[in-house]
DNA sequence: TTGAAAGCGATACCAT
DNA sequence: ATGGTATCGCTTTCAA
């Protein structure tokens, strides 16, 4: 029925090692037998069992994406086609296969003798929700090739990708800052998850960065860049920002961000409740930015519902593009989060591992860049 | 390092045979000697090598998804997570596992040997996007497992699962029908796509009811069901739909339903143009169904440029629930899919192919009946 | 440059 | 009930 490596032994006359030789391109056999048996391949359609080869050459060839259907983690979840198309995109050329795993039929237990010790995969791929420390830990006493998507506290070494949220929040602040706002808040997300930590922390990066350019226009000849440093880990785009800050800031009189956060699990309902009560603060912010669409959404709701004007009255900045962003009224500015450099950065990693180009296996990680994206829901008019 | 039957045989002192057959539980063996057997295997943590496994049963317990990367498929991209979650269901408890195979980087040509005659995989699921017409003969051929997502015309024997996009379409349009609309139109998606077609299909079905229940309100003592059944394959809820119908009809007077269509790659501002068109119409329809999202999208935002009220002047109803249908103004009536049970299906279906419980490889095929979501974008007041 | 034989880690048949 | 051994299809020394 199929042809195996002894079939085209026989037909092309020569010993089946022989056949393995040219099918891996051995330089020690001879251009005139090569030729030879593969044209006897070719005839007989023939393809190597990729089994077969897997178990002599004691190698899977197979990486695991590990996830669990049962959590319906909304962010992976709408981009789970784009990370398995960056892992596929560096694996794919490598020759590797990708398989999915379900956590949710193999219980953690069991998980990695099935996976690990049983060999199934060479390596695997999962991100820090179902990735817990113990299971970390388990796999670097193993010496076992992963990649966790998004840190884990406490484990070291640990190799890891992430976006890069803190960053991403400080991006969408400042951006409100240069538009002219002055008061933002940061709704939506709950204590504890390492996302919504990481975004307010970004959050509060700029507003600090935004006090110190208050602090300027109140001095001559300030010099935005020292200051900036000093203030702590600051980029470039920062720096210029807070530079335009400073004459805003000139103009527009006391500046008084007070960094309202509010946390509630993302969605719309929340979004309308959050943004309701952000509206009855003493000092209500002229400017949001939402943990989630969902949430953005619910926001635009109840701004809409109680006539507050967008942008003008009301800036609303988001994070993701998707699925939303693009289609509200107004559409909203939003940072827009590249999962599929996300899923390459993360196969990248794990290849390298697998393969051993790591000298040690030391903790690494890789961030990924937000972009901003900017929409008609943040475009205050001067003032 | 890693542990294998035989160092289990040894310390057992058994043989490998004999851990073999505990491994799998065979009756031959008394309980005392899996008993001892299964401590030793415990105690030094022993997981049997699923590669060699596979190749000594000749089986791979393992399934394929292909999926094409490179073409951005707007719905099987965004359902991606929830299909594979389906495929999972059913073949996880079995056992299998799920390998995600993109056909940019194999290439069709030699996608069959790589994965067929390679035996990476017991089974195929893939759509008919990507599962072309001499691929699926080829496969016949071979007597591979494969289900496919879409029917394939032209193919037989062929097993496939599909969304039951004619009766969608004709659920929705019935629904307008219903709610008083009495002009409808379909906007959006490409001649040829089978997807369109059997969409527009049902859009047909939908109106020759309509006519029918037009010309019952002329007469006296008209017997729906029968005329339904006449009319073709109509199923209970259009016929009830048709019977409503007959009394609006009368009311409303001269039912004259044109059933434009109005194909165009589904976009938003095909959305826009193709809403446009309508509008210019000698006769202006009253309601349209949209071939997706962007599409309503799209004609939405013409709608409201041009003053036209929703859901009054113009009722909207569009394919798909996600990602825009419920965040719209007003929201959107629309058709929502299934696509865990569509996955689920194929797995079933797969299953059942690879062991064998079908007598025959015989072309079955399963819908996944799709669920009408009804919003405010058709809730013409009544007249 | 080619070939023979010993694995890889399980299963399965045939003895015992 | 258990053990020995061939086998699955390919790789990999080691000789020739």
């Amino acid at each position: 029925m199929k042809v195996t490596i002894n079939d085209i032994a026989k037909a092309a006359n020569v010993a089946k090692s022989t056949v393995s030789k040219v099918l891996n391109d051995a330089p020690s056999i001879s251009e005139a037998t090569k030729a030879k048996v593969r044209a006897v391949m070719r005839e007989m359609n023939y393809e190597p069992s990729s089994l077969a080869t897997r178990l002599a050459k004691q190698k899977g060839y197979n990486v695991g994406l590990v996830i669990d259907l049962s959590r319906k983690s909304d962010f992976l979840n709408a981009s789970f086609y784009d990370i398995i198309g960056g892992v596929e995109s560096v694996i794919g050329p490598l020759d590797y296969e990708l398989t999915i795993g379900n956590i949710e039929h193999v219980g953690r237990e069991r998980f990695v003798s099935r996976f690990v010790l049983g060999r199934k995969v060479d390596g695997l791929i999962m991100d820090n929700s179902i990735l817990t420390l113990e299971l970390a830990r388990e796999l670097n006493e193993l010496n076992f090739p992963y990649i966790s998507i998004g840190e884990i506290p406490g484990v070291a070494p640990l190799c890891w990708v992430d976006i890069n949220n803190r960053r991403g929040a400080a991006m969408l602040a400042s951006h409100l800052f240069a538009r002219g706002y002055r008061n933002p808040a940061f709704i939506g997300g709950e204590r504890g998850d390492p996302m919504f930590e990481a975004r307010v922390a970004g959050f509060r990066d700029a507003l600090a960065a935004a006090e110190s350019a208050r602090d300027w226009a109140n001095e001559p000849g300030f010099k935005p860049q020292e200051r900036a440093a000093a203030a702590g880990a600051l980029r470039e785009q920062e720096i210029k920002a807070a530079a335009r800050q400073k004459e805003k800031a000139a103009e527009a009189g006391p500046f008084m961000a007070s960094g309202t956060v509010l946390p509630g699990y993302a969605n719309e309902a929340n979004g309308r409740r959050l943004m309701r009560e952000l509206l009855a603060l003493p000092s209500v912010p002229d400017a949001i930015i939402c943990m989630s669409n969902l949430v953005a959404f619910g926001a635009l709701e109840e701004l809409r519902e109680q006539g507050v004007s967008i942008p003008d009255e009301m800036g609303v900045a988001t994070f993701d593009n998707r699925p939303l962003a693009p289609f509200t009224t107004p559409p909203l500015t939003c940072l827009d989060m590249d999962t599929f450099a996300l899923g390459a950065a993360a196969g990248e990693m794990l290849m390298a591992q697998i393969n051993g180009l790591e000298t040690a296996p030391s903790g690494r990680h890789r961030w990924v860049e937000p972009e901003l994206v900017v929409r008609r829901s943040t475009e205050k008019k001067a003032t």
